[in-house]
DNA sequence: AGAGCTACAATACTTGTAGTTCTGTCCTTC
DNA sequence: GAAGGACAGAACTACAAGTATTGTAGCTCT
């Protein structure tokens, strides 16, 4: 049995989570975390809405900057296996690629702990980028790689960088949103990834 | 006569500058702030650096943002003249996406004031950046796609996407460097620009 | 074994205030 | 048109007093 060391499989290793009652936690403290942000947000409040002692979130999590840093794991988990899941019954490698772009893009899109503190404490934002992005983009990176590996298996090519690329222009588009490309019904970011972004893979051998 | 209405006029558009006083003024506003960062700068200090009177500066600049503004722009308009100078003598299109990129990449990389505003303020940074980075993207974009067009006189291609597509994997690296690709040196720029970037091009017709 | 509850020290965050610096304008002199 | 001085108002700094929050511990209950 091999350890396993890469980005993607710390990201994705099994929770524990015995009795759900972490699971209460989390998913009260990213309620208040997505609603009022980090700052606002006390350990009582999340105590509150989950319905729990606070001493219990102590025993639960050493402090509450480790309970924020539960909550965006989680998040990215979920992030990750979407994209995973959206991209399992491959194709193609180009549907690999626009799917993994699409998905990928609204899913960031759509996290509201994302978008929220982005646009509400972005003093806290960059930090928390160079803290988990590069992870984050790694293990997405892996999964993405892995699909159009699968979908060619003779072929060479450096797959990595291909789904890196994806990864970062979908970022710009995140953290960049007023440009040319405005991308913004699902149509518009399949048709653009499609017409674009299929590009970046050399024709199959 | 038409008028200029897009953005790369506009940003690219003669300064007066009758005396070159303002110039001296933005030299020393400028190497104050890549010293001290934003905050940290009085117009005083402008002033002292410039060996002029403080109230000099306001009879040139409404305000001290405004002074801040004029030497992002200048900042802005070096940028782009860099990269329209690095593409001009064009050979192929491939050329002019490696060079775009490559010189993009790096100029911003070592724009002193971007990276100490990044990384030593960098709450007022993403405030920047959404007010300036989408117009400098669409200026700089506008550059890159007329050497496109230019070297492909026949091609009807999506070239301003492509250009932005170039341009945004830039901003990415510049904003989230921790992920697998490094890109250090000039020579490591170029190998990938060319090795994946020019992929984004259609073949010529 | 583990959650709830209370209590508690240490730390961090507000509030209010006084003092200082900085901004932006005006005016006079050169 | 620049320098320089003078000035009111705004913004920032420092600091003290009060309040909230954090993190730990002990005890009870199941």
């Amino acid at each position: 049995m091999t350890m396993d060391t890469t980005p993607l499989a710390g990201l994705l290793a099994a929770v524990p989570d015995t009795d759900g009652l972490d699971t209460r936690i989390l998913d009260a403290a990213l309620a208040e975390f997505e609603t009022y942000g980090l700052r606002r947000v006390s350990v009582e409040d999340v105590a509150k809405r989950a319905g729990v002692a606070r001493t219990t979130i102590y025993r639960r999590f050493t402090n509450k900057e480790q309970l924020l840093q539960a909550v965006i794991l989680r998040e990215v988990r979920r992030f990750l296996t979407a994209i995973a899941e959206a991209t399992e019954r491959l194709g193609s490698a180009e549907e690999a690629v626009v799917e993994g772009f699409v998905v990928g893009l609204q899913a960031a899109r759509d996290q509201a702990l994302l978008t929220r503190v982005l646009h509400s404490e972005p003093e806290s934002f960059l930090p928390q980028l160079s803290m988990n992005g590069g992870a984050v983009m790694l293990a997405a990176r892996d999964i993405l790689a892995d699909r159009l590996r699968r979908a060619r298996p003779g072929d060479r090519q450096d797959f990595d960088t291909v789904a890196e690329v994806l990864l970062r222009v979908a970022v710009s588009l995140l953290l960049v949103p007023d440009g040319g490309l405005r991308l913004d019904g699902e149509d518009e970011i399949r048709a653009f990834a499609r017409e674009h972004l299929t590009r970046l893979l050399r024709p199959s051998p």
